[in-house]
DNA sequence: TGAGTAACTCATAAATTTCATAGTTACTTG
DNA sequence: CAAGTAACTATGAAATTTATGAGTTACTCA
């Protein structure tokens, strides 16, 4: 569950890259929002297998805590969320995308790893 | 402890990246061994404040089995050990950097963190 | 009237990561 | 002859991350 991290210190760059797009959906969220741009809530949850409402809820949580995602809510029921990037958000994109760049340089020499399709989403940022 | 985690199926270029140089320390080593350049195994250790033996000595086996950090052992009585990063190693340096260069363009906005010194080691790379 | 919907929260529980402490080997130095 | 050294391993515990399943609200549509 989400829990609003008590200004953990973090005086390391490399550190605190990680924890805002690192862990298991962070990156995969800001991956799928850099995509569709728009997403509501349930719609962002159908892109990601296998994430549950529970996650995905505290994941948001965290991604918005960080200034990553946006959230803009409509007084209507049932309800309308929709999340998308922030200009922070989008920044971080071209970091992802040098990531898959350099997974698949690698790939092919490392057998144990097959790589290119996601099981748990189907959007990536193409290794070209 | 280490477990050589038995072929776990990894499909996404972005989960790769982050499985590889993600987590508490493996970026710390790669950062600390790509200023250093060769460091033997207690050196590496003095320069990674807090960690311990049971941790180093697995994520050191976790970054060589992905081909990060080569082991050069000298038959020796006191032993010698050297770690160096890999080709493949020191092609992920660049990443690394870029997520330093994206923190320090954040943190201003952000003003619980703030970054530029860690706590774990005096190696940064210089977000400029 | 009753089921369905969207966007969650809550309380646990399980899994994974990290840590603390002690022990090992075969020497060298005081 | 005892203490120190380097590079670890082993074991179990603690901390952190991720998951499970149910419950909530205020409607709408059949």
């Amino acid at each position: 569950m989400y829990k609003p991290k008590l200004a953990k210190d973090i005086r390391c760059p490399l550190e605190y890259g990680l924890e805002v797009f690192g862990g298991k959906w962070k990156s995969r969220i800001i991956c799928v929002l850099a995509e569709k741009e728009v997403l509501r809530y349930s719609s962002l949850r159908k892109e990601m297998t296998n994430i549950t409402d529970a996650v995905l809820a505290s994941t948001l949580k965290e991604l918005m805590a960080d200034g990553i995602v946006q959230r803009q809510q409509f007084n209507e029921i049932p309800p309308r969320v929709e999340y998308c990037l922030s200009d922070k958000g989008k920044s971080v994109v071209p970091i992802l995308q040098s990531i898959c760049r350099w997974s698949g340089a690698y790939h092919k020499e490392d057998s144990q790893h097959i790589l290119s399709q996601c099981q748990k989403c189907d959007y990536n940022f193409k290794a070209e």
